[in-house]
Formats: C-alpha cells, sequence, structure tokens
DNA sequence: GGGTAAAGGTACGCCACTCACACCTTCGGG
DNA sequence: CCCGAAGGTGTGAGTGGCGTACCTTTACCC
C-alpha cells in the first residue's frame, strides 16, 4: 500500500494555472447543473471582477468553454455569455475508466460522510434556519422521481448532494461538493442505471433527508455510507482487473 | 448565509505559484511531523524530480524554508537538507484567529469524519492488513500519555490523525490530513491545554482505536465527532465576538 | 595527501502565463 | 440615429518556472 505518509510528501506537486482553475471552476459547475441550461453569466468585466482575475485570463477561459461547447457568447447590448442549452455532461467521455479512479471515488465517500454529518448538525442547531434548504432539498427527490431520462435524473441527484453542503453554510464545502459530484458524474455516465437501481437510490435520498431533518448524525452517515457504497461496487465490477495504481 | 451554491462558483480563483504549493506541502510536513527534526531529505536533484518539478523552483522552497526555521542545508559530501531540530510548530503565531476559522475547523471536521468512517471499513474489510497500523496508532497514545509538554502531545496527535488517513490506503486523503493537521495546530496553539482535558482527549483515542479496530463505523464516527466538537467549542469561546466574514 | 564523488550554491536565458490598458465591433433602445 | 452595454482584439510589460551549465564545499578512499 503506497499511502505511507512520507511517500505522499514526496509525490508530485501539482500548480494549476489561473486559466485551469477557472475553466476547472466554471466548467464544474456547469456539468453539474449549478449553473442551469440558458442562464446568464455577469459581463466579463464584473465577472473578471469577482473571480479576482483579469479579463484577458478569463476571457481565455470562457473561450475555452465556449469551444467545448459549455458556453455561448452573444454580442451586442443585451448580450452577454449563456450556458449553452445542452452542455456535455461529462469533460472527457472517452472508454476506459481513469486509473486513479478508486482514489477519486474514496475521497468523494469521505467528503460527503463528513457534510451529511454537519448538514445534519446544522438542521439539528437552527431547524428553522435549515427547514427551506430542506425544502429545496425535497423538492430534488421529487424531481428525480418524475425524470424520465437520465440526465435529468442526474442533475436532481447533484441538486440534491450540493444542497446538503450549502446547509452547513460553509462556502468551501458547496465548492468542493460541486466538484465532487461533476467528477462523480463523469464516472457515473459509464455505468448502466435500470430503474430499479434509480428507484432504490431515491429511497435512500428520502431517508437521508428525513435524518437530515430530524438532526440524526448517525442515520445520516449510515445512509449516506450505504449509498455510495453501492456505486462503488458497481464501479469495481465494471473495472478493469484491478486498476489501481 | 452566504453559502449559496452560485456565490461559491463566483467565488475568487486562486492559484498557487508552484514555489508556494512546495512550501506548503514541505512546510505542513514539517510542522505536522510528518518528516521528524533531524530527517534528512532526499538531494535536491532527486526531490525535484519527485516533485516533478525544477530543481530551481525546488530550491526557492528549501531556501524559503531554511530562513524560516524549518530546514537546514550542509555542503559537501554526505550534506544534504536536515528538517531542523526545533521546527517551529505554527506558521505564524501571531496574535488573532484567522477571520475564516469557522470554516476551516468545519472543513477539518468534516474530512475527519469522513476519515475515520473510511479507517473503520477498511479495518472490518481486512483486519490482517489493517492491524499494524492500528499498533502504530496505539504507540502514538501511549505517547501522548508520556508526554511532558504540550508540544509532543500534539505532534502523537498528529501522528495518530495521520496514521488514520493511513489506514484508508488512500493517498491524496493521507497529504489532505497532513495539511489539516498543520492547520489544527495553529489554531489549537493559541487554547490553553489543562492535562485534564488532555487526559479525556486522550480517552476519546482510544475508544475511537478501538472502534476502528473492530470495524465498528458508527462509533468511530460518533467518537470523532465529539471530540472535534470540543476543540471547535473552545475556539469559539475564545474568538473576539463573532469573527465571521 | 590528493583525488574524486556527492552534495549544495550560483548564474543566465527562454518561454508561458498573467495582467493592465487601449481600442474595435455589434446591436438594442431611447 | 446615436449612445451605451456588451463581447472581441491587440500589445507590451512583468513574473514565474524551467533547463542547463558551472562553481564550491567536504567526506571518503586510495
Amino acid at each position: 500500500m503506497a499511502a505511507d505518509a512520507t511517500d505522499a510528501v514526496f509525490s508530485p506537486v501539482v500548480a494549476p494555472t489561473t486559466f485551469e482553475e477557472t475553466v476547472e471552476r466554471l466548467g464544474t459547475a456547469i456539468r453539474s447543473g449549478v449553473l442551469s441550461p440558458g442562464r446568464r453569466l455577469p459581463a466579463e468585466r464584473d465577472l473578471a471582477e469577482q473571480l479576482r482575475i483579469s479579463r484577458s485570463t478569463l476571457r481565455q477561459a470562457l473561450t475555452a468553454l465556449a469551444e467545448s461547447g459549455h458556453l455561448v457568447a452573444q454580442r451586442g447590448r443585451g448580450g452577454g455569455t449563456f450556458v449553452a442549452e445542452r452542455p456535455p455532461l461529462a469533460a472527457d467521455p472517452e472508454g476506459g475508466l481513469p486509473d486513479d479512479w478508486r482514489e477519486r471515488i474514496a475521497v468523494r465517500r469521505a467528503f460527503e460522510v463528513g457534510t451529511a454529518c454537519l448538514a445534519a448538525e446544522a438542521a439539528a442547531a437552527d431547524p428553522d434556519a435549515a427547514a427551506p434548504g430542506i425544502a429545496a432539498l425535497r423538492e430534488q427527490i421529487v424531481a428525480m422521481e418524475a425524470a424520465a431520462e437520465f440526465d435529468a435524473y442526474r442533475r436532481a441527484d447533484v441538486a440534491l448532494h450540493v444542497g446538503l453542503a450549502e446547509l452547513t453554510g460553509i462556502r468551501r464545502l458547496v465548492l468542493q461538493a460541486t466538484e465532487h459530484q461533476a467528477a462523480a458524474t463523469e464516472l457515473i455516465a459509464r455505468i448502466p442505471h435500470p430503474w430499479a437501481v434509480l428507484a432504490h437510490s431515491n429511497a435512500e435520498h428520502r431517508r437521508l433527508v428525513a435524518a437530515v431533518e430530524r438532526g440524526d448524525v448517525a442515520a445520516a452517515v449510515r445512509t449516506v455510507r450505504r449509498h455510495l457504497a453501492g456505486t462503488q461496487h458497481v464501479l469495481a465490477g465494471l473495472a478493469p482487473g484491478r486498476a489501481g495504481t
């Protein structure tokens, strides 16, 4: 097992550029549905200011996202940059799982468990403040039940998990949640989704929301754990032999 | 509550440089004790290769760490770069908590809960493989009981939590664990630590390790949760009014 | 005692990225 | 019909990271 602490310390250092970070940020937000189709982004000059980057760099990112079908730009007065009507769901739908998929899914699991824990705590600490957020979660569950195709289902699924992070009130967790969800979508898109599985999954969603609502941390954690374990096992079944690094 | 998902998406983009990332990586490893005092780092040329960065950039980082008292360099054959005998525990012990301390401590809690969950699962899945790791955790607990001063206690504490992450076998979690621990140390260093509290804390450690050993996920999560809630409350008591952003 | 190898220390030029700034183009509304 | 708000374009400076070659120190070995 190569998880020794010193090995980890000496593992490669990555330094993403501003351009890459921006594409990642906006791209995941769009793919995960946090920025919904047709939505208008702030004007470039404003957005650059909000993101604390120069307009030049922002435009590089916007151009890249436009070329990859995430965004559509319209010139002239009343124009702007809009999220495409049918943005790509996953960044790279080429065959084969990335070889570190085990790590990714495990990190995501750890993250979700922790988030669910904090969300349940927040709901227990201030039920009134959490109520609207929880109602929003319920709406997503309804949307999932009504979903006629997998894309719609998955979008609501993502919204639910991101909404859970919102309950914690921690901005950083919300950001990470969208990233994890977008990453998870890319993996999940490659496995079959029989309706029976989706129905079962949604039953777990209901249980999760109920647990959060009554502030039952243990139940929330348990439910999330089982919920994600299913995904992990299905992926493991699809993995070519063992794909560990 | 400023944790709305779209707000998070449009929050500032940060792009750390390779230099900064490297200082962060090595600095946290040293401060958290993962790289222990007196330890020799790989030769610059080798280390640069391992970290996948140029030697020039690596040297910038090493120089900065040497100036801040983390490292000591010795020239000549048989020389090398060594971790200082008494490296600084915290990066910036200036007065006052950083204003986003609530976020930090919350993110850390979420992380630890998730990690404990995965660690307990790993132990349950393959008890024999996890046994040596768990024995190492017990050693840290013994070290904490024997600790005569807070520094020694804290180092063992960090080692315990990092060791927990190692049990999961996920390199990324180990890396994040050292970062969270180093960050936590900076906060914890500012609060008083009566021996009674430390003893109580260690009792929780024992319970945590026991829960992990028998693969009891629920108990592990519950224990970690309580364990960290204590820290959070003490910090909240020290916070100047409300330090929210 | 001198050579040699292994380590850190120094210098320099190239390239990619980021930024600020100025300007052009489109197009709806007053 | 013109103005203003939006995206689109171009340029030059500054900075950071990289590669490469070379220098200096020092322990060990013959």
